[in-house]
DNA sequence: AATGAATGAGTTTTCATTCAT
DNA sequence: AATGAATGAAAACTCATTCAT
């Protein structure tokens, strides 16, 4: 009648203990696969745990509650976030440089970046500070800093002022367009429309950046 | 703490008998406000009932269960969402046609139609043949019709052929970034984008469209 | 009305935490007990819960659902069954021995066995599997195995061949009539109508199992 | 907008008005079906009213409540149960006259009484009183009556005394047993268990009632 | 740090029954 | 007599969180 604890060869769970900052790292990894997926109530806890090899208890060694862990895995994944709004270094053709930016942002879309806006549009509202810390310290810094560089640029008479040179972010907008398309049409749909729109995006920018000397500065784009 | 027991006047709750339709609209109405407030699993029947001031058990008499409701709300307001996406008759003048086309767009960005668009990105995965549906009936024709209305001025010279011509629904794109900002900024930051991206949104297509005329026919915008 | 908030002596409710075997058990019981005494439907969770003295909640750790906790009460419970079938052996003289198996029969006859007969007839419907098994496995095996040994000491002589040895599992049809009695009837004509059947069941067999040698052997029953 | 009330032909709920008596049976039909098929819980009043064609308000006209329903239904339905264990008359040689017995009892068991059986069984202690008339009023009665006759027949010398002939109800056993069968065990099981138990019954009644002169009178079976 | 067991507070859903017409 | 609309009470079930070890 008794039965044998674990006889023969048995998939007993171990108990393993890691450090903190590895176990945070591996609920956080597994929070934001589950988060991204289904939103943050129908994410649940259990998955999460186990998804991250690890007891549901456990979480709660690591993280205040569920809040805390959508708050600093969104913290975490906000701030390399700013990178997809910089303007990184490029090529010496100005057309070239151009479609080279084009070309890395409609790259850099990918699912995860896609999820992870659906989470910030969907559930930002639970971090309200969190967001307005990264609108303030981020989003809008990043912003101005960059239309610095652009209006140094026209004052220097480097390029041409123009709409798009008074509000250089805009240059984003169909981006985000894109990321959208993606979350709410279907596959085909969206990925035709991200041809569609990323084609007429680089051609539009090609007509309306226009470089005096015909040549962008590396640090333009 | 104790409850007279229904002493002198009698605040019996009543109970109000109303037609299938006018029921099903309260309801509708009340789940509307709560799923776009709280989005769909944290939006409670017990909240919808009592906000369209009836019970529980009388939304599963007029609908199968949450997800019906939840399908029928956006089933609804994705018809004539279509609208939204349809380019009206406008004025004479191309300037002031442009304008006020502009005015109009983002005049029409309430914070209803924020809300639902937000719901639509939340939530719009529960209901995929809805929003195939609505993406293969409402939007791409939309799209489609108002392009072959482009196409033919440019094909009569009405209009020059440009990037944006050749697609001309990416006019809205600004728009929805409009929308986004709303979503997800303070309602101060939010409110400063839109400006910004309104004004340069006006400029641009200012700058784009250009009528060989100088004037467009009314029937475009 | 206004509750002495634990004044002095805390009879706060200690969480009381035991092994998994141990609270199954207990939830398995308080099942049995509440799904015999009212059907499947009529017995609820809670009930079942707190007579187990758990949480509701603590009875999903332990079981899929409802069905499941019946189907594993009624799985454990029909496994022992087999015993109720089976012929235990016996003394030497052949009306003693029958006697006394008789005895043993209608003594077997418990109110715990009537209420889990009672539960099979009402409720089986909800496990076929389990009854298919049931039937298959431990009902037909086990008249086999009887009617082998009875048919072997037809063949040897010891018993007379007569339509009870050719389907010996006859015997046990006047058992089954005052199970259905006990679940039935008021208490007092059902214990008078299990007396009468008891005694002609007795008679009867006395009268229908001759041994030729007078005795039967221990093994019979 | 307005919608056409029922436009061309559409199949419109007729108000029926019905009598009483007549709108009773047809409740009562239909309450039959549903709780024989599915039990007393699990019969639903939306299911009854819907197949006897009336709305469930309705019901509430014509009943008190559920319980109501069922106790009518099952005080109507006991009333010629009795009949089921009555002695109707027979042939005059007894072998044929036992075996069309036989035959006529097994051939009665239809679906219908087994699931009435099986109502009897699971919901009897809902309906106390009634079970307790119908014991006092119909079954016994019913036991008596008939044992009187065989008690004569046995005072006459027309039937031998055996243990048989005192607890004549005993005949009946075998049949309550196949109908259990019919409850519990798969078709094919049952049907074979109902076979063999119906030969060896017919056997060992032939075997036990033996008539001096070797024919029953008519009045016997 | 780790976890299996436990639970309170909630959720959606069902259903017998009642009300207003 | 009949019924569509309405509802209170309860059901099963879920889940983030906590306790005891």
């Amino acid at each position: 009648m008794a039965v044998a604890k674990n006889a023969g060869a048995a998939p007993v769970k171990k108990r393993v203990r890691l450090s903190t900052e590895v176990r945070r790292q591996q609920i956080l990894d597994a929070a934001l696969i589950e988060f991204t997926a289904l939103g943050f109530n129908a994410a649940s806890i259990a998955k999460i745990a186990s998804r991250a090899g690890t007891s549901k208890a456990n979480l709660y060694v690591h993280f205040e509650n569920k809040d805390a862990i959508f708050e600093t895995l969104l913290k975490d994944v906000l701030q390399p976030a700013l990178g997809a709004w910089q303007l990184p270094p490029a090529g010496h053709g100005i057309e070239k440089a151009l479609d080279a930016y084009i070309d890395r942002r409609y790259h850099d879309m990918t699912p995860q970046m896609v999820s992870i806006m659906k989470l910030l549009i969907a559930e930002g509202h639970r971090v309200p500070a969190l967001i307005q810390r990264w609108q303030d310290e981020t989003v809008l810094p990043a912003h101005r800093q960059q239309q610095a560089v652009i209006d140094s640029y026209v004052a220097d008479g480097v390029l041409e002022k123009s709409p798009l040179t008074d509000n250089f972010s805009f240059i984003m907008v169909p981006i985000l367009y894109a990321v959208i398309c993606k979350i709410i049409f279907t596959p085909e749909v969206a990925e035709a429309e991200c041809q569609k729109t990323k084609e007429t995006h680089r051609q539009l920018i090609q007509q309306l950046l226009k470089a005096r000397a015909g040549v962008l500065p590396e640090k333009l784009l």
